[in-house]
DNA sequence: CAACTCAGCGTAAACGTTTACTACAGTGAA
DNA sequence: TTCACTGTAGTAAACGTTTACGCTGAGTTG
């Protein structure tokens, strides 16, 4: 098959390459390469004739080609665990505008929380052969790490994990914010909390919920295990968890949630059991989404920056990319801090003491 | 530079190519490629050799090679608004599994309304050689189509706009469903309904509200010039919207949004204002994002299947990339439908005339 | 004025595939 | 036995770049 170029053929376009550059800035393709390149030792009369050249042809090359002979694709991979929880697309959103600044076009990959799916999107990530992928998702798999460490592919994820050559964390700092939440409800006098997690086989979920208990016993509260459930980050999760501590004969006053859908979830199921926040219940969620805002009443929650996330995945990556800044430090910590709003107040069970125990005449 | 296949060399693992493969199937590598690509013409025994050494080396096709010579990425592109928009990871979610399904990967993009950065996008995805593209977002630049027309991509986008070789469009029957949402409004005995829309420069957000004002018309009610705000289909811009209609000497009763933010933004202003869904204001969405089933009170909403439009969108670009199935019918409907729950209620003012006028001494 | 340096251009070899074309072995018919 | 044909396998060209290498000619030095 001949080269099409200059076809009159209205069903094949004249595809412009570097040739057609190339002969029209009478130069050569190398010319043209190094112009468009930027390399430095090119003669400024004739970059300017390829430059010409280049835009009056509308030029652009060709990523696939680049990408074949330099081994750069270029690519960033970015796997989160369901694009549908509203924390990712604003992480996802910072995280491509960072990308793109920087000349990287981003591959994202949604795990859905299934193992399965998780390496689906890997495998696609290194057919692709991005060029170093962020794993936003709790928990991943050990040899898919192998797997992109054998192909020399830098990888940054958040959270406590084996940490293995060309893989590196984003340490987030769980406690400060956590901490800062029970001591909240501690200090308004909640003595009963409960607590929402994610799926407890995600690392991170877990590590959520531990910090959790840990910073209960700071306060020199004890756990309830009947009030730690297991949800899924989704409102649907929320729901049921919510139901399923309704359904039990005793129930705390104030409940943490792993994340903020979770606790958009409890609020849902509070509303149709016609109980109101923070009145009959406490409530505090994770993450700090836009949306909590927004919520009815807005949502006292936990903020994890993901413009600090998003950020620092991207510079943890492309400083691991140009060979000059090699060695970045392997740990970039990311702050968690208690935002509050309307969803947390005094306990239930403190009012009923006032009226009941002192039962004082005024009123 | 030599191939280093087989090196010792540790900073460099052992790229497994075709090559490899061919060899240690003892035979070429076009039989390889063949075998992998299920041309019917290889001998059975010699696929299986090479499925074996296949698996035994873990090998897969460097995808930039191949876009390289077949000139098809094998990518979709999905351009969207605002990926903070719970509306577009559902159907990023929906799209992205069905083009996995079929082997496509997706590229996506986000406008952020921007025509500077719907730019950038649609030159994005022209560099990396998409082999379609969904432009998902309202209102694109006919410049743009095209661009992708002169190479000779298929597009497919939502809504009115002008057609053109190769851009087939995604229609939606805006009027059935807001039709139903007034009809609805107007049985409870509003009168005065409001509207809040998406930004008026999108082709589809003018013809949201057109349509509103054609079935208000149809129910035989007026509009009202100052009831009519714009919004940005954004929380921000809702909640904007709703307090510029407070600050207004007369109300309406009831208020239609062109999406669901918007209307959570409402929502929210009330709430601040003190003012009670759907006692207060019966409101209405538009989109039926999922969260629309979590809001308190779970709002009334208008439904658009995001998988429908998905679906249809895939579909329609890969029909139109196979040879064989050349022709596919260049408008497809997407439906809407009112979805009822708990926002719509009878207009304050009916129960103030119950009220104020007949006064009657029962109570 | 000859020899040397070096800035800067062009040639050609990769990169890892697909695929048109060619070659060759086996089969059936004359 | 020979010829034509069929079914498969292999060879090599092409895809559009980047980049190592070699070459030219102008400037510098002895």
């Amino acid at each position: 098959m001949k080269r099409s170029q200059n076809s009159i053929d209205s069903s094949t376009p004249p595809k412009i390459d570097i040739r057609n550059v190339a002969a029209r800035a009478r130069v050569s393709i190398a010319t043209v390469s190094r112009t468009i390149n930027h390399v430095p030792t090119v003669d400024p009369v004739l970059a300017a004739r390829v430059w010409k050249a280049v835009t009056e042809l509308n030029y652009f090359p060709n990523t696939q080609a680049r990408a074949l002979v330099s081994g750069k694709s270029k690519l960033l991979g970015l796997i989160v665990s369901e694009i549908t929880n509203p924390f990712f697309p604003e992480l996802i959103q910072e995280f491509e505008q960072v990308a793109v600044a920087h000349g990287y076009e981003i591959l994202i990959g949604s795990t859905n929380y299934e193992t399965s799916t998780m390496e689906l999107c890997a495998r696609r990530m290194l057919e692709r052969k991005v060029d170093g992928v962020a794993i936003m998702t709790f928990g991943i798999e050990d040899f898919l790490l192998d797997r992109f460490a054998v192909d020399n592919i830098p990888v940054v994820f958040i959270d406590p994990a084996p940490t293995r050559p060309l893989s590196n964390v984003l340490a987030v700092d769980y406690y400060a914010g956590i901490y800062e939440g029970v001591q909240h409800l501690a200090v308004l006098g909640h003595r009963k909390i409960g607590f929402i997690s994610g799926p407890l086989r995600l690392r991170s979920a877990e590590s959520r919920k531990a910090t959790f208990l840990g910073c209960l016993h700071s306060a020199g509260l004890k756990a309830e295990p009947a009030w730690l459930i297991e949800g899924d980050h989704t409102l649907d999760g929320g729901r049921d968890a919510m139901q399923k501590i309704l359904a039990l004969p005793k129930h705390p006053t104030a409940i943490m949630c792993s994340n903020d859908m979770t606790a958009i979830g409890v609020q849902h199921a509070l509303f149709e059991a016609k109980l109101k926040v923070p009145d009959d219940f406490s409530l505090i969620g994770f993450d700090d989404i836009h949306l909590a805002e927004y919520t009815i009443p807005p949502l006292t929650t936990i903020r994890m920056s993901c413009k600090d996330l998003a950020n620092k995945a991207v510079d943890n990556l492309l400083s691991r990319l140009k060979p000059a800044g090699a060695k970045l430090e392997a740990v970039s910590k990311i702050n968690t801090r208690l935002i509050v709003r309307q969803t947390t107040g005094l306990p239930k069970d403190a009012l009923l003491d006032l009226i009941d125990k002192p039962r004082p005449k005024t009123r």
